[in-house]
Parts: C-alpha cells; sequence; structure tokens
DNA sequence: AGCAGATCGTTCGGTAACAAACATTTTCCC
DNA sequence: GGGAAAATGTTTGTTACCGAACGATCTGCT
C-alpha cells in the first residue's frame, strides 16, 4: 500500500472489495472531489483570513447572514447558514459571550427570537469580510470567467438534483 | 426582511452594507454554492444510507479508506479521508468500540498505528458501499456525462488552486 | 556512540454538529 | 371560545472537529 494512489489504483482496489457488482466510479469520482474541493477551500479561507480574527467559519457564516438581513429570524438564519436550528442555538451563544450579536424577542410572535449584530459586530463585519471575499476571489481568479459560471450552474443542478430525490421521498412518505 | 432572497437582492443588500469596496460577487456565488451542493449532497447520503446503519458521515470515510488500503498508517488514512489525525483518533476509538476496525502496532518503526478492518467491519463495508455509491449514481445522474466531467475536472482545479496559494504561502514563510 | 531535531499518534480544551425530546406560544377548526 | 395540532427555539446526549502541547520513537550528523 503506498503512500498516495492514483485515481486508476483506487478503481482498481475497489473493484477488488466489491465483487461483480457495478459501480458508477464517475459519480463517486465527482463527488469525492466535490467534498475534496469544498473541504480545501474552507480551510483555506479559516486560516488565512478567520482565524487571525479568532473566527469559526460558522460562526462568520451566521453572522454574515445577520449582517446583510438585521432581525431576521432564527429559523431562517439557520436555514440561510445550512445548519440546523439546534447548532444555532449554540453558535449564537458563543457569539452573544463575545459581545457580537444579540438575541430580540419579537412582540408579536412570542415564539420568534430575531438576531442582530451589535455595533462591535458590525465593525468586525466590515472588516473582515472585505478580506474574505478577497481570498475567494483569489482561488477563483485561477478558472476563467466562462468555466465560473459554468460551473456554478452546475452545482446549483448538483442542489436541484438533490432536492429532487428529498422531495420525491417525502411525498412517498405522505402516501403512508 | 422577506424569507427567502433572489441572488439580485442579496447582492444589493451586500453592496449596501460594504459600501465603495469592490466585491468579487461571481466568486462569493460560485464557492457559497461550493458549500452548498456539499452540503445537500452529505446530507442526503447520511439519511439515506448511512443513517440506517447507524454510521456517521466521517465513520463512512474512514472505514472505506481502511477498507480499499487495509493495514494503512493512520496519518495517511487521516490525509485521505481529509480530517486531521486528532479526529481520526476519535473517530477510530468509536469504530473500534463497535467493533468494526482495529489498531495495529508497526513493528519495525514503532511510533506507526496501521489500522484494519475486523470481519464484521469488511462484511458492513460490503453491504453499503453499493448502496452508498447507487445513490450517488443517482443524483449525479441528473447530470449528462459531459457536464459530469467537465464538473469533476473543475473540482480538481479549484483544489489545485487553493494548494498553489497554500504553496506559495509556506515557501514565503520558509524564507524567515 | 550520542544527542539535536524530526516524526508519529494521543491527549487536552474548546467549539460545532445534529436528532430527538421538550416547553412555550400560536393557529386552526368546529 | 376552547382544545387539538402546528410551529418555534432551547435543552440533552452523543459524536465530530481542530490546533497546540505532549511523550515516545526514530534519523541524521558528527
Amino acid at each position: 500500500m503506498p503512500d498516495r494512489h492514483t485515481l486508476e489504483e483506487t478503481e482498481r482496489a475497489m473493484k477488488d472489495h466489491v465483487g461483480d457488482l457495478p459501480l458508477d466510479f464517475a459519480a463517486a469520482n465527482a463527488l469525492s472531489n466535490l467534498f475534496r474541493a469544498a473541504n480545501a477551500v474552507r480551510t483555506e479561507l479559516t486560516n488565512r483570513v478567520l482565524r487571525q480574527h479568532d473566527m469559526t467559519w460558522t460562526g462568520f457564516v451566521v453572522l454574515w447572514v445577520v449582517w446583510i438581513w438585521d432581525g431576521m429570524e432564527t429559523r431562517h438564519v439557520a436555514e440561510s447558514a445550512d445548519i440546523s436550528k439546534a447548532t444555532l442555538t449554540g453558535v449564537v451563544k458563543t457569539l452573544e459571550g463575545r459581545g457580537l450579536i444579540v438575541r430580540e424577542g419579537d412582540e408579536r410572535d412570542r415564539r420568534l427570537v430575531r438576531l442582530r449584530l451589535t455595533d462591535e459586530g458590525t465593525a468586525l463585519m466590515e472588516q473582515i469580510y472585505p478580506e474574505f471575499n478577497a481570498v475567494e476571489s483569489e482561488i477563483v481568479s485561477q478558472l476563467s470567467e466562462r468555466k465560473v459560471s459554468t460551473f456554478t450552474r452546475t452545482l446549483r443542478d448538483v442542489v436541484k438534483a438533490v432536492e429532487l430525490q428529498t422531495d420525491a421521498r417525502d411525498e412517498a412518505r405522505d402516501e403512508a
């Protein structure tokens, strides 16, 4: 077992293990690269930008969402940040402890909690986000403009493809 | 602040917050879709395949790597699974507790720890992986074959773009 | 031979992540 | 108007996740 493995070696090794079953290597390869790319970008942005401000990835994303949409309700923030509401509760607690965000009850519907940035939180985002976007830009600049738009469109197609499956499953469940 | 926001609304809201600074919206949009897609796929595979076997995403990935490359050293497993070695230690502990994997010292170099699947672990992978790959295949099948290969190539380009930055940074550090 | 430096996996401390169960509040429907 | 059902955010319990510091081991150099 060598240190690094080529795609071909991996495919052969896989075939040895699954036997005769037909596998979709192209799909496996595409999605494994999807995760690899997402991880690489996330790590790079964390190390290069967020770390200096002692900020985690999720903390930053939540802060960003609330920065853009001031006073947003928590369930929408969770959805926008692509995390569960349970996770959001914890993250907000951390950010609140650092004086970057505040929770605010809604008068009309007392189940709701709205989030706002403090002045400190706003100042932080005004400083961090341009840095963050500059690194995003640097990374993407390695691709041609044309490739970027195709890439973005395909990524959206992937999200849609998953939603299609999820919806079909939900409907099937509702039958029962 | 409406419930859902179009891309245009978000861009306008961002401009209101960053003022005159020039932002790279295309880059921000591409990368935000990258994370969205990765999350969606990961959640779908977890819910549809792994959950039934009481298996976490990372646990599965580690198991998969060790299944394919039997006896691999932990640092290489961590690298292949795209997690830190500290995380791997914890995950292996969990998998070991469930009797799916074993740790094995290396005779020659006693710092090393090699990982192997138990019979139970192997049996589990032989069952899960085909299911896993079938769902991967379903998701990707929404895209044309041509799109998939372009997509895969671009994802690799993104990984390379990040590595380029990382390497440049490392070299700059070595100067000092 | 012997010791400075590198390498390897683990531990530690702190944060993130989610499902499920929960209390509170609102809505729906008769 | 009143009770069932739905919606909202929090708590609980478990696992994942990483950087930094650590002890053990190996390598290279002289």
